[in-house]
RNA sequence: GCCCAUGUGGCGGAAUUGGUAGACGCAGCAGACUCAAAAUCUGCCAUUCGCAAGGGUGUGAAGGUUCGAUUCCUUUCGUGGGCACCA
């Protein structure tokens, strides 16, 4: 009886899946795990070997907490609205829904052969109706929301309403609008009203500006802009004014920071949150503006503060370098330009400004390192020691970040130093010994000097002491600044969620929840909209309603996926996105698996979602992801093969057509070649390929060869032939007889001919075999490179694992003869070690362990059942196909899955794995056993009684016996 | 430039987190079975000295802490990823 993996993985994938086998309920009864994977995009291109690694961990993973007793829920789903289908549309004209239902089947038929144990009973798409009439209604509860800053979270508009009612904006930011009392709020007229609403929503329109792409005809937020360009596609994208729809996800910037705390996240990703966010700590300060020291007093309230006071407010994390400021540096677009720029400077100014806007976006991103700047003739006073300060305007200083000035520190900041040397702008030093002249010190544990009142005193320290001066003479106050800006919310394409949303007189106006879901029209034409609008805005009959104008623009990408988690909590609920009971039960999702390019976009909007939900009293817990783990990529092993080929006389450019010879060299051969003068490499190549005549008249290219053509290194010349028309008549030269190809490793891709189909390794080797290998490859989280010449090994395991129950002579093996202490001992240490390398998604050491216990069954000849059954109840999470075949073949029924074993539980093991080695001097070691805690007099006797360590003593006594942690014992003679 | 990872045989990688470095697998070499192939099995496989027994060296490099360092600390080099005029 042979291992038919074939056969076996067939008849199980049927059996489970007429059994509905991993169909979970929710069972209160059991303690619950949440085991998710980013859901795909649904892409029309197939899968690569790369694709399922993440799945096949969280399966491990789901299977061996299913067997460790728990509820574990396992869902799978697809992100089925998204611009990619879109684009195909425009291009073949075939509906999105049409391609991207037909690109799920695809996919599912894929995953299906890989015998996972998702539970497709809730599976839900983003771009069904039943599932973004939810997206809709979460969207409603955000723009029928606003954050309060007092309570520090969301809540319902109408606590708002209560607020102006009563207090005006009184106790609000008042940055958001300007400031009213309860009275005015009562006497302004709807659109006043709204108008001011809008500026609190957490989902609000809005006209500014935003990236706009002309290729793919849409707005994208600032984590879909990759250099410059469009993430997808690579597209130019520019800043333009529009109305917009956005999140307000500024107002979450701390506790989207905060809650990273509690979270397991990997630190990088953590750091790349962080990054985002952008939160930085400091100072907005207030000069008075020159020429003279100005006689008039300072204001000591907060109004004064009012940007539109005069005087130059500016932003820095640095208050304590107040006394080293030598300019100050407007961005070119800051609105004092205009009013401050003397006559004499008037040209000069303007000329910068005209040069600057002829800058894209790009050029100044790539020219980052080159100073440009321009003196506006103007003068700000430093306010302690009246100094003038010129103004200046420069493109590095930014206008939507801070205040869009700063003040220029050059013995501290790079960049001001850059910018003072390239303008001869003279360096006021404050930091003594610790600035040289030559480069900025970005130091914050320089002592001042030159400073005034903070002379003597450690930067660090000054910090909080120049913030309070500044707050007693009114001219500055503590500001905290973040680099992420609201997430633009809204797309002109045709394939997303509708918005909920109608205009009339100028205002949105919200559908009514009943009224929900608000289906996606049919359309023929994909083509954009008149005045940049989407697709929708064609359909003149759905956009026109009696109560107004719907909104045509489409929810992006991210608002599906913000939320679906949720979902498969409680997939078919018609009465609301999922019930309390439910979330209460599943709460927050205990493994997230994915890959690291959702951790700006995707995560953080699905936390903020998150995070209002809560806020709002819908879920009771406010972070959806306790821990993520990242897979790493799979990267391709692309094959080369170096080919010969003759330069064309006429145009000097090389051949391709198929009269002319074709010659490919031996990787070896190559490299010798390539080390050779050009004459030795003609006079070395001319034996064998006769057409070459001077040294100059070829060239050799590496070329890449199809993976699928090359057995490790070794090419299968004969399949290559036939791979493309003008290789049939090529002349190869061999080493060895063999045609060896070039090795590099790089990013899987169909143009590079280093990917790998799953299908085909599935066809041949089996899931199983598939499964454990792709673990087996390195480490989860790290990227690693593929080679499919290695799944062998692990072929050869499942093979070896089969033979210790049937051999294909003697038919059945197994016995029930008991287990050996020494059985035990190889199934306890197996059982330890897997379980916790399990446990810690160490899934390439358990996939060793597992051949390491089958290496050492087989050679002491063990075919005990006790033994082989509780085997197999490991492996199944690994490999379960064959394990579930085997338990069988056993004589057992039902799932292994739900088998009561004790394996797992820690009094199971027996004491002989308890091994531990002795160590003397740090020189001779061995293994002995001793019991576990232990005095140290009784490790002392146990050591110096110890036939080994008396041998290595030598009668010498010891001087010292130390009693390591991890039981190890360690002699000092 | 800044931040975060990471560096171990021909290759992927392991090392119970400070305790026998190179597990396990691939590739390679030698052999068994076979008419042959496939499959399977056995042995060898960091480097160096040695016939051998047995030594020396060795985890990118240089220092340090420790009885003991791949692991911790400092400096430095290489690779990968993220951010990039954010004041």
């Amino acid at each position: 009886m042979d291992y038919n993996f074939r056969k076996i993985e067939q008849e199980w994938q049927q059996r489970w899946k007429e059994n509905g086998a991993y169909t979970v309920v929710n069972d209160a009864s059991k303690p619950k795990c949440y085991v998710l994977d980013m859901f795909p995009y649904p892409s029309g291109a197939g899968l690569h070997v790369g694709h399922p690694l993440g799945y096949i961990a969280s399966d491990i993973y789901a299977r061996f907490k299913r067997l460790k007793g728990f509820n574990v829920l396992h869902p799978m789903g697809f992100d089925s609205f998204g611009l990619p289908a879109e684009q195909y549309a425009l291009e073949t004209g075939q509906h999105p829904a049409l391609t991207t239902e037909k690109n799920i089947t695809t996919f599912q038929r894929q995953l299906d052969k890989i015998g996972f144990c998702f539970d497709w009973t809730r599976e839900i798409r983003t771009s069904d109706p039943q599932y973004y009439t939810w997206t809709q209604w979460i969207f409603l509860q955000l723009f029928n929301s606003w954050y309060n800053p007092v309570s520090n979270r969301a809540e319902p508009l109408e606590t708002l309403l209560q607020h102006f009612t009563g207090k005006g904006t009184e106790g609000l930011d008042a940055a958001k609008t300007s400031a009213f009392t309860a009275s005015a709020w009562k006497a302004f007229d709807d659109p006043q009203k709204q108008d001011i609403l809008m500026h609190y929503r957490l989902a609000y329109s809005s006209f500014g500006e935003v990236n706009w792409c002309e290729a793919l005809n849409t707005v994208l937020a600032n984590d879909e802009v990759v250099n410059g360009v469009s993430e997808r596609g690579g597209h130019p994208v520019v800043k333009r004014k529009m109305r917009q729809w956005y999140l307000r996800i500024t107002a979450y910037a701390d506790r989207l920071l905060e809650g990273l705390a509690q979270v397991d996240f990997s630190e990088s990703l953590k750091e790349q949150q962080r990054n985002w966010i952008g939160k930085s700590q400091g100072a907005e300060i207030r000069f008075e503006l020159g020429p003279a020291p100005s006689t008039k007093e300072w204001g000591t309230t907060e109004e004064d503060l009012d940007k539109n006071q005069p005087g130059l407010t500016v932003y820095t994390t640095r208050p304590d370098t107040i006394f080293g400021v030598d300019f100050m540096v407007l961005a070119p677009e800051h609105e004092l330009v205009e009013q401050i720029t003397t006559a004499d400077q008037r040209q000069a100014v303007q000329d910068y400004l005209d040069y600057v806007k002829s800058r894209s976006d790009r050029e100044r991103m790539a020219e980052v390192k080159q100073v440009t700047g321009c003196f506006t003739g103007a003068y700000a006073i430093n306010p302690f020691d009246g100094s003038e300060i010129p103004i200046w305007i420069a493109e590095y200083v930014l206008a939507g970040y801070g205040t869009g000035a700063i003040m220029g520190v050059p013995c501290g900041d790079e960049r001001d130093f850059n910018f003072a040397t390239h303008f001869n702008i003279p360096i006021t030093n404050i930091i003594g010994d610790h600035f040289d002249g030559n480069s900025a010190n970005p130091t914050k544990d320089a002592l001042l000097t030159n400073s005034g009142f903070l002379n003597g005193m450690l930067m660090r320290d000054a910090i909080p002491v120049a913030i309070e001066k500044l707050v007693d003479m009114g001219i500055g106050r503590g500001q905290i600044n973040y680099k992420m800006r609201d997430a633009g919310f809204s797309r002109q394409r045709y394939w997303g969620e509708p918005f909920p949303i109608i205009w009339a007189d100028g205002m949105p106006h919200p559908l009514r929840e009943q009224d929900l879901p608000l289906e996606l029209p049919h359309v023929d034409q994909y083509g954009p909209g008149p005045q940049g609008e989407g697709p929708l805005a064609n359909l003149t009959g759905w956009s026109n309603t009696n109560a107004g104008r719907r909104e045509t623009s489409t929810m992006p990408g991210y608002a599906g996926s913000s939320w679906y988690f949720l979902r498969y909590m409680d997939p078919h609920n018609t009465a609301s996105f999922c019930s309390r009971s439910a979330s209460d039960y599943w709460g927050q999702v205990d493994v997230y698996v994915g890959g690291t390019e959702h951790a700006v976009g995707h995560l953080l909007y699905s936390r903020m979602w998150t995070k209002v939900l809560y806020d709002l009293g819908h879920i009771s817990f406010d972070e959806p992801y306790k821990k993520l783990v990242n897979q790493g990529m799979i990267t391709g092993s692309s094959r080369f093969v170096y080919r010969v080929t003759p330069v064309r006389e006429e145009n000097g450019s090389s051949g391709t057509t198929a009269q002319e010879p074709v010659a490919f060299l031996s990787a070896g051969i190559y490299t010798r070649v390539m080390a050779m003068e050009p004459a030795a490499q003609s006079a070395f190549l001319q034996p064998q390929l006769p057409w070459i005549t001077e040294a100059d008249a070829w060239l050799i290219n590496p070329i890449h060869a199809d993976v699928n053509l090359v057995d490790g290194t070794v090419l299968d010349v004969e399949k290559f032939r036939q791979w493309k028309p003008e290789y049939a008549t090529a002349t190869f030269l061999l080493e060895e007889g063999k045609y060896l190809c070039g090795v590099e490793t790089e990013k899987m891709s169909k143009s590079k001919f280093n990917t790998v189909n799953p299908d085909d390794l599935v066809e041949k080797f089996g899931a199983d075999t598939f499964r454990m290998y792709e673990m087996f490859l390195g480490p989860l989280e790290a990227s690693k490179p593929w080679d499919t010449k290695g799944i062998e090994g692990v072929h050869r395991f499942l093979k070896k694992l089969w033979r210790l129950f049937y051999e294909e002579s003697k038919g059945k093996v197994w016995t029930t003869e008991a287990a050996s202490p020494a059985d035990l001992k190889i199934l306890h240490r197996a059982i330890r070690k897997i379980e916790d390398d399990t446990d810690r998604f160490s899934f390439n050491t358990a996939v060793s362990s597992f051949m390491i216990a089958v290496n050492e069954l087989t050679e002491t000849g063990c075919h005990k059942k006790e033994v082989l059954e509780l085997l197999l109840v490991l492996l199944v999470p690994y490999a379960p196909h064959i394990a579930e075949e085997l338990w069988h073949q056993l004589g057992n029924s039902g799932s292994v899955l739900d088998a009561a074993y004790p394996v797992f539980n820690p009094s199971f093991i027996a004491e002989s794995v308890k091994d531990y080695p002795v160590s003397i001097n740090g020189k001779v070691r061995t293994n002995m056993s001793i019991a576990l805690d232990i005095t140290a007099a009784e490790v002392e006797a146990l050591v110096l009684n110890n036939e080994v360590v008396q041998k290595w003593l030598a009668g010498k006594p010891a001087k010292k016996i130390i009693y390591v942690r991890n039981k190890m014992v360690n002699v000092v003679i």
